[in-house]
DNA sequence: CCACAGGGCGGCA
DNA sequence: TGCCGCCCTGTG
């Protein structure tokens, strides 16, 4: 990986094969980033917003600089992992061509907070509608960053902020039932930040167990918070397309925690990885039937 | 108008 | 412990 600064847009070369911005934003592992009309995507991240673009085998970091890039890109894009390694590793017979499919993928380093209930609000909920939710409550609760090729932006509203709505204001944001359960969050992380902050600490196990006590957490939200913000990559989030592809490649069917079991002896500590080539190959219509 | 998609909770065996 | 009805919104 080869890196140029310039004075609002940084370039990165010798990595084309491990980023593909169109698989790292649409593998459901996140909501805010948004495809612009040449391909490009723009997203908010902390207070930050950045466009993302690859042109050839340039990728290109465009509204930010030097110093973003070395605090927040580098760990946020996951830029110093090997990904090749793990894409040869995952490349038998059975994941070759889904490996192949989402070869650019990256899992992002997320914010903790953000994570928690972004995927509170996915709980039976599509992706669509997902984004839309985030976009309320970040618009209107949330504080303005900026402008960026004429739109607005906005930062996702901290755990105090949120602690401070009624269950009946975060409804009009479209939250539905899931209203309660993000005030649960919102309160127990608002009275506790290092609860929260110091999860990634801990065991695989443990911080499941631990997250799983917000209300709206069970084991495939409490799965995507740890793989998704705690670089815990042996977490195997289960949901109706997993299920679906887990079966066709695998012949594997059964309740979602059955599935995860068989994922660590068969992926081991790179289930987190299979999971997103799995899940991008099964949601972007590649199943049969 | 109805059917359906999509995780977790809570009540009831 | 396991099962099942329900929660909410948008789309077809």
């Amino acid at each position: 990986m080869k890196v140029s600064f310039y004075k609002n847009k940084v370039e990165i070369r010798e990595l084309s094969e491990e980023f593909e911005p169109k698989h790292i934003f649409e593998c459901g592992q996140c909501f805010r980033w948004n495809r612009e009309e040449d391909g490009s995507y723009t997203g908010v991240v902390q207070n930050k917003v950045l466009n993302v673009k690859k042109s050839g085998d340039l990728i290109i970091l465009n509204n930010t600089n030097k110093k973003d890039f070395e605090s927040i890109w580098i760990d946020y894009f996951d830029l110093n992992r090997n990904y090749s390694k793990i894409k040869t590793r995952l490349s038998d017979s059975n994941l070759k061509n889904i490996v192949e499919f989402g070869k650019g993928i990256r899992i992002l380093n997320q914010d903790e907070w953000e994570t928690l209930v972004s995927f509170i609000i996915s709980a039976n909920n599509r992706i669509l509608m997902i984004k839309r939710v985030i976009y309320n409550l970040s618009k209107n609760h949330g504080h303005f960053i900026g402008h960026y090729r004429g739109k607005e932006y906005y930062s996702f509203p901290t755990a105090d902020k949120i602690n401070q709505l009624s269950e009946k204001d975060l409804r009009l944001m479209k939250t539905g039932f899931r209203a309660k359960y993000i005030k649960d969050a919102a309160e127990r992380v608002s009275k506790d930040k290092e609860w929260l902050y110091n999860l990634k600490d801990m065991s695989y196990d443990q911080a499941l167990e631990e997250i799983k006590k917000i209300k709206g957490v069970g084991d495939k939200v409490g799965n995507c918070i740890l793989l998704f913000s705690m670089k815990k990559h042996e977490a195997f989030p289960v949901d109706i397309w997993m299920k679906r592809i887990m079966e066709q490649v695998y012949n594997i069917n059964g309740k979602p925690e059955e599935i995860r079991k068989k994922s660590e002896t068969i992926f081991g500590q790179y289930s987190g990885f299979a999971q997103q080539y799995l899940f991008y190959y099964a949601s972007q219509g590649k199943l049969k039937e």
